[in-house]
DNA sequence: AATGAATGAGAGTTCATTCAT
DNA sequence: GATGAATGAACTCTCATTCAT
């Protein structure tokens, strides 16, 4: 996740490196610290001591502590979005929600405390920046096909998206109090469910 | 001088009943504030403001912002659980479900702001104290019938149990961002997804 | 000048009385930082310090820096302004200047302090809200009338007015420095030169 | 390689060359800032960025912003205070005065920014450095030969250069608010009631 | 019980200054 | 000589909490 130090672009300054170096480790910091204690209750100070930093240092590579909160969140979603979208885009048709929400679980389950804070705290933003909103896009974009087919009369497929996001969210924020089941299980039981609903009375 | 005016309830006197006054109208400044600024964002003295009391007040009768915080949620919540289990107590067996979301989901289109405060900030405070609690143990008991005729095989009915919440809760989030549709049209919705899941191919 | 606390008010309220007194130690304390440091290098907590009390009673009663030092200028400049313009009012038609010079340079010479903080960072701010704005205006009113009988053809009466102050400020300026001479003499040589200008080569 | 332009001056090298242009750079800039920032709220970085250098590099060349100021105020009084003293005397002795003053203000006119930085600001630093007393001391000079010729009696020369002084500033400071009258119409205003006071009321 | 002025710990933020490159 | 990332002391301002009235 923090591969910022672009090894290919060889020589653009050894200060710029070492800048680059400062900001990431920041930014590692930030994440453990907002993990730990929430945004609000995160101060300036304790992440720059968390990165062995002085505190002026945050001020030259972040304007302030939403600043350093978002970029966080974007680098940390962003990463999970390409592996997950490479994912699919590599499956076959009738794979893809399958094999979205394994290597999606797979991830959220490495990167929880990356979770954590995205549910704690990501609704204190206006929508538009809530940080969930990448895996509404994603489910929305995989319903568009279907919807296009007409598979999805009766229903509004933003909505539909959203019950979905419902679901796997849950899903993710059970393990911050359990470690089970594995994300394999874990997909498997949110697929059955999106795809069938509740078990039926059998007759 | 004239003092004799309210004196029915002649027992556990004046001072009581002055006390407990004061202390709604606290519960309900700051159900408002909270709902406009959120928990970190409020503070004691807007609270106190917007009930016309003095800050010294507050102590009174709270401890501290989390106190007033989680009695003004606990009391909220416990209104609206009362009148979805009577609800559901009401209904036949195969209408239980249905039952429920549809009052539930009425109630909660009411008191949107209630439920913004939760789902915006509920999430900062442990899991036992999380206010969507309440939800999952509905959704839990309406659960063990079914869990106990054997038609859950094969899922754990708390994790269950959770998914379900987690399509509820992005129902009633969805209202923060629009008007439409309403409660009844969302219960159906979210109804048919619990039931089947997502529609299917046909043939 | 710190007679805030207004006695003819008999009551209304210990407590009121009280935040006044805390509001006119601020004040004063206040002018001695001031005129001790500058109005840059003074701060909050050197004046809350020196006025013995918290720094968060500060905010209680001015809104920054900026605010209590406005303050404490215009309620300072107000006082002599008052005093000046009731002798120069009781004063003779052909007296006007010369009192108000006596009186201005006597209440001047006891208030140095005030006017050292004045001239040294008045023109700090806005043109509108400078300090020595109120001397230029009482000077302005003293030439009206007689820009009014025509006799100050050929000069623009505001720059005139500027002039004299320009005159009368260096007048209070030199005493930072001196201590001779004192106000009637000062103000006697002020007059003379204002009247007449250099002395003349006698022929 | 190519290393042989600018080889004229082969006395103190090229080195000592671009040391010169760097400090004047810098001393450019912070007129610059200065004039539109004032003192204190003027940072180094400001300065450097103006002056296109690295914010170390101020420190080769000033010991802090202090030293910069005055270094600055020197230079540009310095330079203006040539060209009167030169002006003055190559004028008859009866135009001294008179000449002083044109020239000195066609210079101010021109420099106002300079003048706004002095008379802003000037005043912040001890009194022999304070950046009027080179126009005091001009003056002074002036009335020098005038006192020793008994024309001055009961009055203080040093007093009477600075109530003139203080009609120059006036004047000065007219120009930050006012773009009329010009230099010459100016000069000629200040002169006039430099001789002979306020007009007079005549018979 | 109610009040609100007073408190001060603690947070965010700036900026003159240093120093390895 | 020139650079600019890093530093941390110093400052402003907020707010939960207390307590005399």
């Amino acid at each position: 996740m923090s591969r910022m130090i672009d090894e290919e672009q060889v020589e653009q300054g050894r200060g710029a490196r070492r800048k680059a170096r400062t900001r990431a480790e920041l930014l590692t910091a930030a994440r453990q610290v907002f993990a730990e204690r929430g945004f609000h209750n995160a101060s300036i100070a304790e992440i720059t001591k968390a990165a062995d930093v002085g505190v002026g240092t945050f001020y030259l590579h972040f304007r302030d502590k939403e600043d350093i909160f978002h970029s966080m969140l974007e680098e940390g979603v962003e990463h999970i979005r390409e592996q997950v979208a490479e994912a699919v885009a590599n499956a076959s048709q009738r794979d893809k929600l399958e094999t979205g929400l394994r290597v999606g679980f797979h991830l959220a389950y490495k990167h929880r405390d990356l979770f954590r804070v995205m549910l704690n705290e990501g609704m204190l933003f206006p929508a538009s920046l809530r940080v969930e909103m990448p895996l509404v896009n994603l489910i929305s974009d995989g319903l568009q096909q279907a919807a296009e087919q007409g598979q999805l009369e009766g229903y509004d497929p933003a909505l539909l998206a959203r019950f979905m996001s419902g679901v796997v969210l849950q899903a993710i924020a059970w393990w911050f109090d359990h470690d089970e089941p594995g994300p394999d299980s874990m997909a498997e039981q949110v697929l059955r469910f999106i795809r069938h609903g509740l078990p039926h009375e059998r007759p």
